[in-house]
DNA sequence: CTTATTATGATATAACATAACAAAATTTTT
DNA sequence: AAAAATTTTGTTATGTTATATCATAATAAG
């Protein structure tokens, strides 16, 4: 099955190059804060990296917990008004359900996104499914409601997690 | 247009008889815990009395001081565990973008759900809704994942908020 | 009525997040 | 380049949400 594009960011292969995986994130990043005249400091470079260690959610604390560790007085402050930034320029998500972030596979691209959330080896992959958002939409609309954000968020076990068994 | 039975619970008329609205709620809920040999104690029916006190999600900490003010004791535990049996029972759902709780439009109906938060009068409406579930279950299985809990959180305006302008 | 189970009381603490003000860095204006 | 305005970061304190743990009480089962 060829990848769709509605397909934001799939599940890791269990091997991949986390590294240049990181790498791609951060690029797309300051291109995006380029073209836009966005602030990338160094700061929020870095907890943006942070947020990308892995490809699950991240709490805030352990970002604070790593950024205490190379620079002394980092304080949550510090954490969440890099968060905000991030946030505000599509750079990361937060998955309300799990109250913790993770890097936006696709920052170029607007959009609010649904999540799949493995409770086995926590990996998270994105999607903009036109499909969902177009059936929530309509619903909502058929009953009078105005839609401003929807947090769509679905956890269950990713295919090789599921495969392995129990 | 006639009420489809996949609206478990429409945002309230602006002017409902909430007594008798939080009575109902409490009735339904006896009724399934004498079905279901399920303990509603007078602690746990008086916290499931106060989720119902609107029809907008309710945080644990409200619910503590109204507690408070009734009895001398009561702890977040106190709440916490109630919340954590009426939940276990599909008698209230937790909205994971308030940290809040609100009570479930048909507990005799076992379901996900899909909620419409509005943003102006904080009213919850309760869908549950086999289009929206069907298709996210679908596009998630294409992808191999399995699910096991859909969380659908729709925020805006409701009907009567939109008309009202601003 | 004794034992086992379930529910609640009570204290402490963990985890997540923001308010408010000061200092530093950067950008804009002159 | 200097001054002013704006934005970012540092710092301290506090607010909000949730859980761990162990003791006691109430209820159900044998």
């Amino acid at each position: 099955m060829t990848p769709r594009d509605d397909v934001i960011a799939p599940f890791p292969p269990k091997s991949h190059d986390h590294v240049h995986c990181i790498e791609e994130a951060l690029d797309a990043a300051e291109q995006k804060c380029r073209d836009e005249g966005l602030r990338l400091t160094p700061l929020r470079r870095r907890v943006l990296e942070l947020v990308w260690s892995s490809h699950g959610p991240v709490g805030a604390y352990e970002i604070l917990d790593s950024l205490r560790s190379e620079r002394t007085g980092a304080a949550p402050p510090t954490v969440y008004r890099a968060l905000d930034f991030l946030r505000d320029h599509d750079l990361i998500h937060r998955i309300e359900s799990l109250n913790a972030f993770v890097g936006c596979g696709d920052p170029a691209r607007r959009h609010g996104g649904q999540f799949l959330l493995c409770s086995q080896c926590g990996a998270v992959a994105e999607l903009d499914d036109p499909d969902i958002a177009g059936t929530v939409a309509r619903r909502a609309r058929a009953l009078g409601f105005t839609v401003d954000r929807q947090t769509i968020e679905v956890s269950g076990r990713c295919g090789a997690c599921a495969g392995k068994g129990s």
